[in-house]
DNA sequence: CCCAGACTAGACAGACCTGTCTGGTACTTT
DNA sequence: AAAGTACCAGACAGGTCTGTCTAGTCTGGG
C-alpha cells in the first residue's frame, strides 16, 4: 500500500548519517526494500549503517521488530504525503491527483513495488506482527481514499473505494514485474471509468 | 498471474505418490506456495518427499532450477485450465465467466496470492531466470484476456485487457492481504465498470 | 569526580543453508 | 552375467543466519 510516493525509502532516507538507531533504520529500510527482507542479514544492516551489533539489539529486540519499525516509519511518511497532495488540490480533482502521482511514483527509479505487500508476502502467517503493521496500512488507504471520494461528494464512495485499491494494487505490481511505463498509460482510462461507473 | 484456479498446487498436486521428480515438484510447489520460497529449504523438500539428496540433484541442478520447474509447471496447468473454461462458454460471456471464478478461487482456502507474483517479490533481480518465467507467464495471461476480448468483438480488445489485468493483479493483492469475501463482492463491479468503459 | 548508559569491536553458540561426495542397493537392459 | 542407471542414506564442507555475551571506550549529568 501506501498509495503515493514516499513509499520508496531509498529516495526518502538518503542520509545514513546521524543517531545509530536513525542510521539502523534508514540502512535498513533501503536494503529491505531494494534486495527484500529474508535477503538481507542484521550483519549487512549494522556493518552498512556503521554501528555494533550489540547496539543493534540495544534499539531493537528481534530483527522483526526492525522491520515493523521500517513499516511503521514508511506508514507515517506515506500518510503525510497523502495528506499533503490530498489537501493541495480540489476535492474533486483529488483522486486523479492521487492516481497520476501513483503514475509517476511506478515509473521512478528503484522503484519495486508496494513495501507493505512485499512484506506480507515475505511473511505468509497472517497472524505476524508484521502482517498487523501491513493490515493497518491498508485499512488506512483505503479508509482516505474512501474520504477523498466522500469529499468531492461521489455518490458511491464506499464501493468506488474498494475498486481504486484494487485499481493500486494492480498498477503497483504491474510496475513491479512488467513495464511502468505501459501502466502509467492505462492507469488514467482505468481510473476514469471506475470513478464514472 | 495465472488467473484462474489451478494455480494453487496444493489443491491441485495432493499426490505425493509416483517418480522421486514427481515427488519432488509435487511437494516443493506446496512449500513453495504456502511457506514461501526462500523460507523452505532442500533438506526439507527432499524429506517430505522421501527422496535423496544425491537424487533430488540429480534432477534439478540447483535450487532455482526447482524453483523454475515449479513455476513452468504451475503455468502449464494454468494455461490448460484458462482453455478450458474461456472455451466452455460463449465469447461474450467468457470474462465475466472468468472473473467469476478469479473470484471464486480467491476465497478458496489456502489461497495465498499469484505464485509468479510472489516469486517476483523473492526474485527482486529482474535478470534473474525465475523473473523469465514470471515475465513469460504474464505475457500469455494478457494475450489470453486480449483474445478473449477479441472473440467477444470487444471495439477496444487491447487496452480493455491492459485494464483487467490490473484488475487481476489487485483482486489477487486483495485476496491476500486483505478480506477475500469483500474483494470478490468489489469485482464484478469492477470488471462490468470496465468492460463498458 | 563519578558513574550510568550508550556505544564499539568482535568472539561465540547453535542452527540452518546449498551443494558435493562416498558407498551401497535394486532394477533393467543388453 | 554384466553393466549401466536410478535410487537410497547420510556425512561433509563452507558459508550464513539470529541472537548472546564479554570486555572495553566514550560522554554527559549530578
Amino acid at each position: 500500500m501506501s498509495s503515493i510516493p514516499l513509499e520508496l525509502p531509498g529516495a526518502l532516507v538518503p542520509t545514513p548519517r546521524g543517531r545509530p538507531r536513525d542510521r539502523v533504520l534508514a540502512t535498513a529500510s533501503v536494503l529491505f526494500y531494494t534486495v527484500g527482507i529474508r535477503a538481507v542479514g542484521i550483519d549487512r544492516i549494522i556493518a552498512e549503517a556503521g554501528v555494533a551489533k550489540a547496539t543493534f539489539y540495544h534499539h531493537f529486540p528481534t530483527k522483526d521488530a526492525l522491520v515493523c519499525a521500517y513499516l511503521t516509519d514508511l506508514h507515517d511518511r506515506s500518510a503525510s504525503a497523502f495528506a499533503a497532495l490530498a489537501s493541495s488540490v480540489e476535492p474533486v480533482d483529488a483522486v486523479l491527483a492521487l492516481f497520476d502521482a501513483l503514475g509517476e511514483f511506478t515509473c521512478g527509479p528503484g522503484f519495486r513495488g508496494c513495501a507493505f505487500v512485499n512484506a506480507a508476502v515475505e511473511y505468509p502467517d497472517p497472524a505476524s506482527p508484521v502482517r498487523a503493521v501491513v493490515a493497518d496500512h491498508r485499512r488506512w488507504y483505503a479508509d482516505a481514499v474512501r474520504d477523498v471520494l466522500v469529499a468531492a461528494e461521489h455518490p458511491s464512495p464506499d464501493e468506488t473505494a474498494r475498486m481504486l485499491v484494487m485499481l493500486r494494487d494492480g498498477v503497483v505490481i504491474g510496475g513491479q514485474v512488467d513495464d511502468p511505463a505501459a501502466v502509467k498509460a492505462t492507469l488514467r482510462a482505468a481510473v476514469t471509468a471506475l470513478v464514472a461507473a
